[in-house]
DNA sequence: ATAGTTTTTAGAGTTAACTCTAAGTCAAGA
DNA sequence: TCTTGACTTAGAGTTAACTCTAAAAACTAT
């Protein structure tokens, strides 16, 4: 069961162009080649290319994915280190839920703003956007 | 009520080369600049670097954000792009908050797995890693 | 007044993550 | 067999967003 380039860059939406480079700075240490060369996939380079999409999504650099796959194939020494990594980019990743979550209300806020003044003109009651003047404040001190 | 470059640098944590990057980029063309060439920033441009901080942070790129500050300084005649812009801009946050999510479903599989293995060695519950063979699935097909 | 810190500019350099090219090899259908 | 499309490599090129440099000018504190 083994699926060529092609077939993997149509099944993850990444070109076969990405997944050699990922290959190259030793991302898919996995991947076999045939007898002429061509890559064979298998499924569980799939679920590397799962888990790799995850990682880079949360933001992690392709620098500190490598990091982590080379402890995997280092074998049970770095089991400590794989999880504590996994415990760090889930604080992240937390940090990046509640910012968003915040650059929401922002974009509401806008949404309500511009809905208001199309609306109604600009002498609307939104007219001094004092919500993103407080917001500075609360950022950056008075 | 002015702020120096290295004033704000500090409030914002930005450096001075970004902002004068940003300004180059016409991204901060509200920046006054004193007699003698120094620039001036006042709190409505703080204003504008919270703004463009939230964009920046839900993925815009500059040249989209420079995009809509062009059209802010347009006038009311472009009041309907900007809400549109802004509409879009949720929109890719819900879906990017949903993906955040699912990570952090894999991630605290992860953690779980690897706490299991940690605590248990590698002949527990969780050796066979089921559960990302079954989401490659879910994505991928087959 | 002078020493030390900040800011100015234009422009060069860096980094991450692709993205593409060229020239050749491999594989599958008529 | 021929042709067409997918695949191979090494290496060059691109893009976004910084990041830094150098030399000069401007502030600030004694």
């Amino acid at each position: 069961m083994g699926y060529s380039i092609g077939q993997v860059a149509k099944k993850t939406g990444l070109t076969a162009h990405t997944l050699r480079y990922y290959e190259k700075e030793g991302l898919l240490p996995f991947v076999k080649k045939s007898g002429s060369g061509l890559r064979v996939f298998s499924d569980s380079d799939l679920d590397w290319l799962v888990l790799i999409e995850c990682l880079k999504g949360t933001g992690m650099s392709l620098k500190d994915i490598k990091q982590y796959i080379d402890w995997y194939m280092e074998g049970d020494s770095t089991l400590n280190q794989r999880l504590e990594m996994f415990k760090r980019q889930k604080l992240k990743l937390e940090e990046q839920m509640s910012q968003l979550q915040k650059h929401m209300e922002k974009i509401n806020y806008k949404i309500a703003y511009y809905t208001e003044i199309i609306a109604n003109g600009s002498e609307g009651v939104f007219e001094r956007n004092p919500e993103l003047a407080a917001e500075r404040k609360r950022v950056y001190g008075k």
